[in-house]
DNA sequence: GCAACGTCGTGAAATTTTCCCGGCGTTCGT
DNA sequence: ACGAACGCCGGGAAAATTTCACGACGTTGC
């Protein structure tokens, strides 16, 4: 990788935002695009017959996530380099991609240099993060980034599950045998330890932690 | 425009995706963009100042959306061209955006020999909608479910949008230029409409029906 | 021109949310 | 054993929101 040019493997489900890429990175000497792919298995499979230096990969992806592939990957080589690349600002992501085995995060709105420096770091084996993500990732961790499950009581937790599913308070109040009123005040607590306003933002939330899966 | 080069506004959020729609027309001869917006409001005072001959759009735009963007500027410009280009396949979004006054559809998953086409479909004259769209809204049409966007008028569809993108009710209000009573009679009637009877539902229904997609 | 509809807004009633409170039981450290 | 801390349950009242009824205005379509 040193010597010669870097293999790059570009992952995006839409053929135009690959043009993209490939535009971009073109005008850096040293950087050669190899090969594209428009799903995870794709991206697995061309990983083990391309072998490029670095991956750069989205994760709104069909079949498999982008999240999956990454782990997939690394499971098959341990020292991938693999770069998001993704349209979500959102630091839950980030931290869920760098535990799947990415070596870095960029977002989307990102100007073309930010991409282009995190290719050159991952490359250098640095961890690369855009400073979006880079500021929200300091941000929740200065107020405390309530993690659902880890703030709330069993009791505040069943009755976020059951909110979750649709259920009225009244609903609720009568499964859980307690007073409607009980139930209402959880829900406003339950809102308030997870630092949210609105039951929009704690469907949102409850989405991202993965505490909702069917719909 | 028959004569000289067709003129091209770009629209979205992501530069490095620009740089792909940028990189695909200008291979097309008679093809030039002149202009490049990352959010509705720019998007809108561009159209003003250099009267492109086309515009294309994405939906997902910081601030005011793609479709409230469009409306704007058809509204200035009866006889605006506008091709709406994202990563939303959904028939519900396509038949908002074409009463909105867009005057083609088409999604990011299709290569870019379908998005050239339909840049020359509309200008031409013609309404561009991508294969899988159509394939979409016939489907629809045959089996008559009555998605969100057919029940919802597109002032309502707008405000659902930007309620499920985690805005309160006085966000909405001023970036709409309305009252906050407004936003609230409309939020009332949107939950009507749908049938739901809390935001939990709503955000629900908004899932199932592929309106809401970062999470 | 008129009817129908979308949009925007007001006001008042109905409901919900929120905050503050106390009681009860359990756990835990001393 | 004892107090302190916490989870759990709900009442009461204030605050905020939701809902409903209503009217005005412009546009569209017949």
């Amino acid at each position: 990788m040193s010597t010669a040019e870097a293999t790059i493997l570009l992952v995006d489900d839409h053929s135009v935002v690959r043009e993209g890429y490939r535009s971009v990175l073109q005008k850096q000497p040293g950087l050669r695009v190899i090969a594209e792919a428009a799903d995870g298995a794709e991206a697995y499979r061309l990983y083990k017959s391309e072998a490029p230096d670095l991956v750069i990969m989205d994760l709104s992806l069909p079949g498999i996530g982008g999240i999956e592939a990454v782990r997939r990957i690394r499971q098959w080589d341990k020292a991938a380099r693999i770069l998001v690349f993704t349209m979500h600002e959102n630091a839950g992501f980030a931290v869920q991609a760098i535990r799947a085995g990415a070596r870095g995060y960029v977002t989307k709105t990102s100007p073309p240099e930010t991409l282009v420096r995190a290719v050159k770091d991952v490359l250098a084996g640095k961890i690369a993060i855009s400073p979006d993500i880079d500021h929200e990732l300091a941000l929740s961790r200065i107020s405390g980034e309530s993690s659902a499950a880890d703030v709330l009581t069993p009791r505040e937790f069943e009755v976020l599950r059951l909110l979750l599913a649709e259920n009225t308070t009244e609903q609720i109040a009568e499964t859980l045998h307690v007073s409607p009123k009980t139930v209402a005040n959880l829900h406003s607590l339950i809102k308030d330890k997870l630092g949210v306003g609105s039951d929009i933002e704690l469907v949102r939330l409850a989405l991202r932690q993965g505490l909702l899966t069917e719909v």
